[in-house]
DNA sequence: TCAAATAGTATTGTATACAATTAAATTGTC
DNA sequence: GACAATTTAATTGTATACAATACTATTTGA
């Protein structure tokens, strides 16, 4: 007999992963509202400050978007004045975006207010670790289970 | 001295969640593909499945959405058959969602589906709950903070 | 009772997301 | 060197998200 259990909202893992999810953003999104920066502004920047220039495909591997959303961002970015975008001379094809003087001068005023966020959340160190070891494995679960779906026939998630 | 600490995007939790949130969206996108629902579409009709009808108002709170998000969402619903939208008789304002016939044949199906798919991520319950009981705190102390901070004038989130 | 406040939904505007397509540049192969 | 295949961005179209506003129906208070 195929009893068919019920799926209920409040014990998906992937509705508590969705709404906090949203929560952060709205989180970072307030407490950047001093600089103007939307949370995937934000992230983008963090990128950048880590490691620029980037082009778009490398700043989108690294934040796993793709050129639909990152392009009109970057364009806003610009217009703000955090970041140039500049086709590369050595391969036409290539836009590198550059942080402006403005960008590396407010960079670590940023990185400070993020801090004191952060300390607000009131999370040591551990849990912070445990839990981001948690979702890494989850992630990984779920791009190991989306590859298989290219392979296997049985049990085929694309329609 | 105030030496600031660098902020690193993959140290960062909230990138952690905001990427493993949009792999689970990717997952159900594509498990749910025969029967043409997005990630968000299905969490609506999950709400329903489990006590419809719903107002767009109730539906909003079990989903943390609102009016902008839900009524185009359910216009498309609506659209490809799965609900209707019926203004209340006893109160003109609000609207009340109900399933249709086809929704009720077709949950059953549905969680099938869904099952199937959670099965092929392979996590324990008790890696779930636990994972999920740590979202739940996480959430509670991002509300904490969203909520102090209208009274706290000292590290004002907003602007 | 009736003006003011409140509640519920819809609309508008801005900003993601992402699939699919297009366009341009580069590379590999003969 | 020609040209097909590939790479990289940009564009287009659809679907969330959500703040802010508008609009209507209901409730409340003087």
């Amino acid at each position: 007999m195929s009893e068919v259990t019920p799926v209920l909202l409040d014990e998906q893992l992937c509705f508590s992963i969705y709404s906090a999810s949203k929560k952060f953003n709205h989180f970072y999104q307030s407490a950047l509202a001093p600089f103007k920066l939307t949370y995937p502004q934000y992230i983008a920047l963090l990128a950048l400050w880590e490691d620029a220039p980037l082009t778009v495909h490398q700043l989108g591997q690294r934040l796993e978007l793709d050129s639909g959303t990152l392009t009109p961002l970057l364009k806003r970015l610009e217009k703000q004045g955090w970041v140039t975008r500049v086709r590369s001379r050595t391969d036409e094809r290539q836009v590198l975006i550059h942080l402006t003087a403005m960008a590396t001068a407010k960079r670590d005023e940023v990185y400070q207010r993020i801090g004191q966020c952060q300390t607000l959340l009131g999370m040591s160190d551990e849990e912070i670790e445990t839990l981001m070891t948690d979702l890494i494995t989850v992630k990984a679960q779920l791009d190991q289970v989306s590859h298989q779906r290219l392979i296997d026939k049985q049990v085929n998630l694309q329609k």
